[in-house]
Formats: C-alpha cells, sequence, structure tokens
DNA sequence: GGACACTACATGCACGTGCATTCAATGCAA
DNA sequence: TTGCATTGAATGCACGTGCATGTAGTGTCC
C-alpha cells in the first residue's frame, strides 16, 4: 500500500466516522423527540414528508407503495408494515390501484397532513442542532 | 417564515436526505458484505477496529465497556450483547477490571485480530464504493 | 460501621427490521 | 385460451436494538 493510497484510505474512514456520528445522533434525537411529541417515528415522517411534496392537481396526496419505496431507504417489508401503522393512525389511507390492480395507492388524510405540519418545525429544529455544528456527541448512551 | 429561513430550511434537507442515503447504501452493503465473507456485522466490524487501534505497549488490545461506548454509537445494552457475540465468536474476551470490579475489560483475541485484517479490506473498498461517487441508490429493496 | 446515592454492566421485554416466502395480478408465448 | 415467468405487496420468522430494570461494586456522609 502507497503512502497515498493509506492517506485515502484515512480519510475515506474519518468521513464514514463522521457519517456514523451524525446519523446516530440525528435519527436518535428525531426518534426521541418526534415519537415523545407527535407519536411519529423519523421513517414515519419521512413518509408523511414524500406524500405532502406530492401534491396532486385536486389537491390530493397520492403515491404507490413503489413509488415511496424509492425515496424512503427501507426494505419492501418494513414499508409496507410502516404504511400499516399510518394507516392504523389514520394519517393515510390503502386504496387498490385501478391501472394496475396489484399495486397500492397511499393517500395523505387530513388528519395526516395536520400531524406532518405539527411536527415539521421540530424536526427542522433537531436537523439544525445535528447537521448544523460540528457534531458534539450523539444519542444512544441511556446512561 | 423569511425567505432565508426557507432557503436554509431546504438546505438542511436536503444534506438530511443526502446522509441518509449514504448511510444507508454504505450499512447496507456493509451488513451484508462482511455478514457473507466475514461473519462479521458492520458494528462488530467498528468495535473490533477500536481495538486494533488501541495498542498498547506489551501489544494488547485491551479497552473498557465503557471507553468503546463512546466511539461505537450504540446503547449500553447493544454493546453489552454485541461483546456477548464477539466473545462467543472467539474475537475477543472479558475480564474483570482490577482497579474498578463493576469494570469490564475487553480484549482482542490472535482470531480476533486476524478477523479483522481479513475483513479490512473489503469494508474499505465497501467504503470507497458507497461514500466515494456521488450517490447511486441504495441497498434495502429486495426487489 | 451503616445507609444511601451512584456507576458499570447484564438481562427481560417489546418492537421495528430484513430475508424468505406467499398470494394475487399482469404480461407474454405457444 | 392455457401455461409460465414476473411483478407488487403482505406475512411468518429470526434477529438486533433500545428502554426499563436488576445486580454488583464504589464512594460519601453521618
Amino acid at each position: 500500500m502507497t503512502e497515498l493510497d493509506s492517506d485515502a484510505d484515512a480519510a475515506l474512514v474519518a468521513s464514514w466516522r463522521d457519517l456514523l456520528a451524525r446519523h446516530a445522533a440525528a435519527s436518535c434525537l428525531l426518534d426521541r423527540e418526534l415519537g415523545e411529541k407527535h407519536g411519529l417515528g423519523m421513517s414515519e415522517f419521512e413518509v408523511l414528508e414524500r406524500l405532502v411534496e406530492e401534491r396532486n392537481a385536486d389537491n390530493s396526496h397520492v403515491l404507490r407503495v413503489q413509488e415511496l419505496a424509492d425515496t424512503v431507504h427501507l426494505s419492501q417489508s418494513a414499508l409496507s408494515r410502516l404504511i400499516g401503522r399510518l394507516e392504523k393512525a389514520g394519517l393515510v389511507t390503502r386504496a387498490m390501484c385501478p391501472d394496475d390492480r396489484r399495486g397500492i395507492l397511499v393517500a395523505l388524510t387530513e388528519e395526516g397532513c395536520r400531524r406532518y405540519a405539527e411536527a415539521r418545525p421540530l424536526q427542522r429544529e433537531v436537523l439544525a442542532l445535528t447537521l448544523g455544528g460540528p457534531l458534539e456527541g450523539g444519542c444512544p448512551a441511556q446512561g
């Protein structure tokens, strides 16, 4: 291994550890805060946000499960269950896709829109806190 | 909300999504590759790496559990169990801390050192692949 | 010395995740 | 049309995680 190789290696590892630290801090705090104050997990919030961004002409917010899967970093099964939780909470509804009856359309409800709007400021606050500064020790440490 | 606020907000969200994407791609691929080819998870590798870096005068590699907890982003309980798995696999040993009999000293074994050395090139390769380029779609998508 | 708060680590438990599988619907070929 | 591979999503299962708690050891104040 040449000098340059080990330098590149060290830089890579350093950026990887920085990534890990920031992700841990942000996702842990997000899960805790959103869960406590809005009954949402980090990924639940992300899914709601994708739906909110998908504003159709008639002001409905509808996405196919597969389209959601492209933007949320979850396995297909995890996403399926997450949508199940959101549905049970009344934040989205599931409907069959008329074009392709295998597909499922996920639609944001009024309540879902409201909960997202309520949670959003807190989420942004946590992001600013954990991604803004030059990292400051993370969450999982119940001590 | 002013124009500047929403700009800052958008930038924050963009960097957050980038972070999520890179973390998902890297951690998923790491877990899969390290697991398949070396029987290690991402966090197991990280713990071994911290131990390897802790080279004492007598060439032993020993760290207290709490010291590990500071650098690995896991809860105390998760770390305890992770060390249990490493111990069962013969990659580390647990010993009581003579100074403070509450503490546990975790020591890298020969086998642990070997496994780390074997896995390291692959880990670096995955990091280069997922952190080097400008992201390219991630893992959790068993389709 | 005894009581008490605190620390370090382990463990019971509930939960979210991914993998493998299943089931229904679709598309294509013969 | 029948037969078969493929796709979209749901489900059984095992596993790793975090939270709350338990247990042992330490330090302090009286």
